[in-house]
DNA sequence: AATTAGTACAACCGCCAAGTC
DNA sequence: AGACTTGGCGGTTGTACTAAT
């Protein structure tokens, strides 16, 4: 793998300075974001493609936060990871301006070693989804799309409470940075509340 | 004041899937 | 068809900073 002579090339690590931010920044500003293998060539970089990329997207990216991750943010965080799971790409897309880094570092930090009461509660959480989830995705799989009616109403009724919960916290963060959510709620919001059970498979960008 | 423990964050690693030749 | 490349993802590690002792 990466047969063109990483070894070899030596590839600097470690942290970014300045300058070579300064360098992959125009380099993006130039070509776009992709053909990562090609920053060091284009750009003077000693640095490998997969860490170009890794900078980028979760440093240098126009429109990252960088700020303390809010309540709101949070509560999204908690009842995404408790549907489903590690997903952290997946979670981030409803974050704006938070990468998939920050909230698994978040989460690690701040509830991997959580009090045992509230982990079971939301692996209870996840218990009760994580089957119906997996049944949706047989029969999405299957090519059968009408799931709504194959969910039994005890999920139902979580279902409803959790996302109805969930929309408020979106709603409620919004409210503290319109600018920035309003991309989230014409892209993709509809797609959390209309087409949930869609998302794990709809890479975005 | 020095040491230790905990926290926050940046960055790397290995694996995998998709694309290309 | 299969080897190779590339980019994306989740797990993990390293380090700087801060709070507690």
């Amino acid at each position: 793998m990466m047969g063109r002579g990483v070894a070899e090339q030596g590839w600097r690590k470690g942290p970014w300075t300045p300058e070579e931010d300064k360098l992959l920044s125009e380099y993006v500003s130039e070509n776009g974001e992709g053909r990562w293998s090609s920053v060091s060539r284009f750009s003077g970089l000693s640095r490998s493609g997969k860490s170009c990329r890794l900078r980028w997207v979760n440093y240098l990216r126009p429109g990252l936060k960088r700020s303390q991750i809010t309540p709101q943010e949070e509560g999204i965080i908690i009842e995404l990871h408790a549907l489903w799971g590690n997903k952290w790409s997946t979670i981030a897309r409803y974050l704006p301006g938070r990468t998939d880094n920050e909230i698994k570092n978040y989460w690690r930090t701040h509830f991997k070693q959580k009090d045992k009461s509230s982990q079971k509660q939301d692996q209870r959480k996840a218990q009760i989804l994580k089957p119906e989830m997996q049944q949706h995705q047989q029969q999405l799989e299957s090519g059968d799309m009408k799931m709504e009616n194959t969910i039994d109403d005890h999920f139902k009724m979580n279902e409803a409470e959790m996302f109805h919960n969930l929309e408020d916290q979106c709603w409620s963060a919004m409210s503290q940075d319109a600018a920035s959510w309003a991309d989230f709620v014409v892209e993709d919001c509809y797609g959390l509340w209309g087409g949930l059970w869609n998302l794990d498979d709809h890479p975005q960008g």
